[in-house]
DNA sequence: CCTTGACTATCTGGTTACGGTATACCCTAT
DNA sequence: ATAGGGTATACCGTAACCAGATAGTCAAGG
């Protein structure tokens, strides 16, 4: 091949590497006649040009964008600039998704790292009072304890309704709120799972925490003795003359996300308390 | 499972709905040992409780950060709070290289729709003088000409260099820059491949097109008959009274990537002039 | 009490987008 | 002439699911 100077065609394995992909990528490009190289030679040797440089990072940018190749040989089976230009509009909105999921992962890990700390770092039986700025919480319909009478019926709709609100701006850890009763003693409290959010949306299902005087403890173990904690914080909170307030919050340091035991599990309390 | 009230626990359908998946890929997890739910009853319905929506949270992260479940997995199998810290500090700086990357994509489909745009607006024949600003260029090594002798050993190194600077930084499309030789009539011009950027970088490979006057014009049709084009521009520059400078620049407005024929490709030529 | 519809389970097989490996051919350099 | 690198096809394997078939389960309505 002596008319396609060597300088200006590329074999398989230098576009390849061009590319910054696996030569077989390549190979599979070709086969689902996606990206075919400029020519090939009677011995069956690909060369592709440096212009298809291009070409191809079109197709690696839409792929990162989760389009199927399928979907990119169906437009470059029938592409014009129009239908290129109609393409790159149409997926040019799915990358600020892409990028806001992405911060939503980082406020996850970070989230993590900062949780697992406080959680590594509680001591048992050392409760505090804390001034606690106001926070919002997306909260989910109310869930039914396990000895009551539950008949709950847009329960499903609830569901459906927090994980939209989970997956799309804010928080990403769930959380425990507590109704506690005062009237009766330990009969069925009314609870709910939330998540914190930043952004004001209304709904009803977003719940604003008020500033105020919280105490905060931290329970060690399965959840199942978390009553004793309560109780024992209760006694504290009684001791220091104050008064426990409507609600009561759950959040997990440590869970079954960072440990396999049970007895492992960390859980902050925060409670309201009045004078 | 009187026991296990519903309210507190979630089917697999449930759970699913909740995660914002199929629920096959919950069967899935299960299956690789992933996350199992936290309890199968005897007729081997599965059970997840809510609180495992922040392990399936994290695991959905990891994911989009492209870890591989095995990976994942493994961490789940020795996980600690310490690992989960480490872990999560470690996938930290993945999510800025991700963005980065959809950064690089928003950039390539945007300028996808310019020059496709300045490519339909084109007419033929038309040329005209343009004052430019001075711009940054990666520059590859040379590229030898089809007829020449071309002994370029680190050619190889050259493409190595050249793709790092594609990928990473700023641009994503790739022109030419033309070297012409004046002494000489047409004979064998050297060129070199470029890729703009904003980004300062030292180095060989970067090289300034300065601010200046500019000729610009459009090649319609194949590559073939680029020279033509040149041809005429230059004819056009010395009718203006002037003369062309030591480089001109192909950048190619409609290609392989947004039409099958090369008849109707468009490419935009940029000549330096003098007076 | 029985049926209906909506769920659940397992099992097999298909999908996408490749990657590995084997085998054979080809090219260049010593 | 041979060694060491490339190239090709072909077949098979992988990850992370998804779809469909079949069968068991469960709550509600007639």
């Amino acid at each position: 091949m002596d008319k396609y100077a060597k300088g200006i065609y590329l074999t398989t394995g230098e576009f390849a590497k061009l590319c910054g992909v696996n030569k077989r990528t390549l190979f599979h490009y070709d086969d689902i006649g996606l990206l075919k190289p400029s020519f090939t030679d009677e011995k069956g040797y690909r060369f592709y040009s440096y212009r298809q440089l291009d070409v191809f990072v079109l197709i690696h940018g839409l792929k990162e964008l989760k389009l199927p190749l399928k979907d990119v040989r169906d437009y470059m089976d029938s592409r014009t600039p129009q239908h290129m230009i109609d393409m790159a509009a149409r997926e040019l909105p799915h990358i600020r998704e892409e990028i806001d999921k992405l911060h939503g992962i980082r406020r996850m890990l970070e989230e993590t790292i900062v949780l697992a700390e406080e959680g590594l770092a509680a001591r048992e039986g050392e409760f505090r009072m804390e001034h606690q700025a106001e926070e919002r919480l997306i909260r989910s319909g109310p869930i039914a304890d396990g000895d009551s009478d539950e008949s709950d019926p847009d329960r499903t709709n609830e569901f459906r309704r927090f994980d939209q609100l989970t997956r799309s701006d804010a928080s990403s850890f769930i959380g425990t709120m507590i109704e506690m009763q005062e009237s009766s003693g330990t009969d069925d409290p009314t609870f709910f799972f939330f998540v914190r959010t930043n952004k004001k949306r209304k709904g009803l299902t977003t719940f604003i925490k008020p500033e105020g005087r919280y105490a905060v403890g931290y329970h060690f173990g399965s959840y199942e003795q978390l009553e004793d904690t309560y109780a024992e914080m209760l006694r504290w909170i009684d001791g220091q003359g104050l008064r426990p307030g409507r609600f009561g919050y759950e959040e997990y340091l440590i869970d079954d996300a960072a440990v396999k035991d049970e007895a492992e599990y960390v859980t902050r309390i925060t409670l309201e308390v009045r004078i």
